[in-house]
DNA sequence: CGGCAAAATGTAACCGCTTTCATTTCGCTT
DNA sequence: AAGCGAAATGAAAGCGGTTACATTTTGCCG
């Protein structure tokens, strides 16, 4: 590979006015551009991006940490941001968390080695103070999916209340009355936030919450069946049944099918997030859409506007849930 | 941070030493080296790894390029080979090419730009010439998913061949006679081994591949929509279908349920990768597993042995698909 | 205790680029 | 033609490590 050197030779410059028309930042006479551009072209030369580096303090890589890499909402979120940072001429380097808070810490500490520019995070595990101790100290960091209070300009979240309170509306609107909900963790911020736009719905409507047809489950689908059979155990009549994630979902609808249960005709389910298994349900699962896709790419803006200072389009810290209307929920059987 | 020239002096020798204790590779008395690590521990000393990288001209970073980071396989892939190599310290970091020929190109010289120590590759539309021409250039390179011939020793794969053969020899011993099969496109590799091991049951069991009962698909749901759509114009009398992936199967799985036709009563369907949205249809679906994490984990192993010299487990080239039975094959009605 | 090989450590060049500051060149003005 | 400020260019010191080679220490022997 050619290095400035042999550039700057070659043209019988020094390499000071190589690395200036590289970096095109302060002026140089047009002949000599033209001369030093000739040449590179010439000796195929491409700058060596470690030592550019070293010399300048920045990496030109964002770090991404992650729960997991596969799954429905971290792959597009990441797909999201790697387009972004791409299409900038920036590296995208990730790692994951599992959910675990040793894990996370453990990843945070790893992408900091790599002297990344940026950190893009969705963290479950660490709490706020350890948040707040990274964004004081490491690279400038963006938290997804989470509002981390005295960083809320450092963060992109979606309005899960919102969320929740769109799926039971729409249900209410259907004219159900005695809906049920299955709830992630509420520990989880973004779990008990969609069950409170949930209750919200509901009073809105004049109608109390009945703690009996709220389940907590884990967001996961064996969860889900299970928070159903437990549903169905308590013999509460109810005609809808809300779930805070697709997973869940898909659990509580196996349930009712092996119970013989009509979706939609007895029994209509609402799901969360828009994930593409709720496409391959059966029926097709109503469901609350996630714009996870947006929002990695509304973090890769705020890092190439922040960090790198390119100018762009405002920064959208909330995002709005909307609904996706399919067949899983219908009218009330009532 | 803390550079080495701070630790040198903290302790009173020289960079060369603490350089030594870096990286354990010289003998370094005891005693210093003790001092230095604790010299290192007090001022919370980090080598460097761009310095690192520009002196030893390696970046601990291994390239990866997939089609898409979201969806099923390639997600999975990447989750696979992230963990191999995060345990070994090295650095994951990923393009996206779309399955185009340029945009693959490009972000190889993108990946190319960063130094990466080896690529791992999931390409496509990349021609086998500009694959050799790459692998003798830039880097090593693993290549997934697909057999380069010269190169075979860089190949991870599927034994696509035989997947296709267990597929259709399961439904065989189901008693099934009149097979149709629904391909991807037949340009690719692995659609066409695929459908070569369909062909390969059939003979064995004296039967003769029915050119009217394949069609050429594109390994999408829609595709696979249609091709059911088709298959049924042509009025021929078939009881079970293999498709050469599992979203043409959920898209045929969609058709055949509109024209309520029941399954696997009346049609028995199989689908192909294992992907998860096969675990959700109704019913859920038989399909031929592919290994995929597994192999982005063996394609890590690769590079840390012939990239890193890391001694570890031998390599496995070529991966077998197993068959995973679920409900929506049955014996044939006849 | 002198001598010597092996072990430990130090010196300094180098990796390829950026950037400050000094120097040269250029185009004008008088 | 001298003088001058601005523009263009060059020299050299980093950035933070690694490593070949030189030098010093060490341990052990006779």
């Amino acid at each position: 590979m050619a290095t400035i050197y042999e550039v700057s030779k070659l043209v019988g410059v020094s390499v000071a006015t190589v690395s200036r028309v590289i970096n095109g930042s302060t002026r140089v006479s047009d002949k000599t551009r033209q001369k030093v551009l000739s040449a590179m072209q010439a000796l195929d030369y491409k700058p060596n991006p470690i030592a550019q580096s070293l010399a300048t303090n920045r990496s030109d890589c964002v770090g991404v940490l992650v729960p997991e890499v596969h799954g429905p909402v971290f792959g597009a979120m990441l797909s999201g941001i790697e387009a972004e940072l791409r299409d900038a001429g920036k590296f995208t380097i990730f790692a994951t968390g599992h959910n675990l808070e040793t894990k996370e810490r453990e990843a945070i500490r790893f992408l900091n080695t790599r002297n990344c520019d940026a950190l893009i995070m969705h963290v479950e595990a660490l709490a706020d103070a350890s948040i707040h101790r990274q964004a004081h100290n490491g690279p400038p960091i963006l938290i997804m999916n989470r509002v981390v209070s005295g960083l809320e300009d450092r963060c992109i979240s979606l309005d899960n209340e919102h969320g929740g309170y769109i799926a039971t509306n729409m249900l209410l609107e259907m004219g159900h009355r005695e809906i049920a909900y299955i709830s992630g963790p509420l520990a989880w911020g973004d779990a008990s936030d969609r069950l409170a736009g949930h209750r919200r719905a509901l009073e809105e409507h004049g109608l109390e919450l009945d703690e009996r047809l709220v389940i907590e489950s884990n967001f996961h689908e064996v969860g889900g069946s299970e928070a159903m059979e437990e549903l169905l155990r308590r013999e509460l009549p109810f005609t809808a049944v809300v779930c805070a994630n697709d997973e869940m979902a898909a659990g509580a609808m196996d349930t009712l099918r092996s119970r013989g249960m009509s979706i939609p005709d007895e029994v209509s389910l609402v799901g969360f997030d828009n994930a593409p298994l709720s496409r391959y349900l059966y029926p097709k699962l109503s469901t609350v859409n996630y714009p996870i896709t947006e929002m990695g790419r509304m973090a890769a803006h705020w890092v190439l506007e922040n960090v790198y200072g390119q100018s762009g389009t405002a920064i959208q810290h909330v995002f709005k849930p909307s609904l996706v209307m399919r067949a899983s929920a219908g009218r009330s059987p009532d």
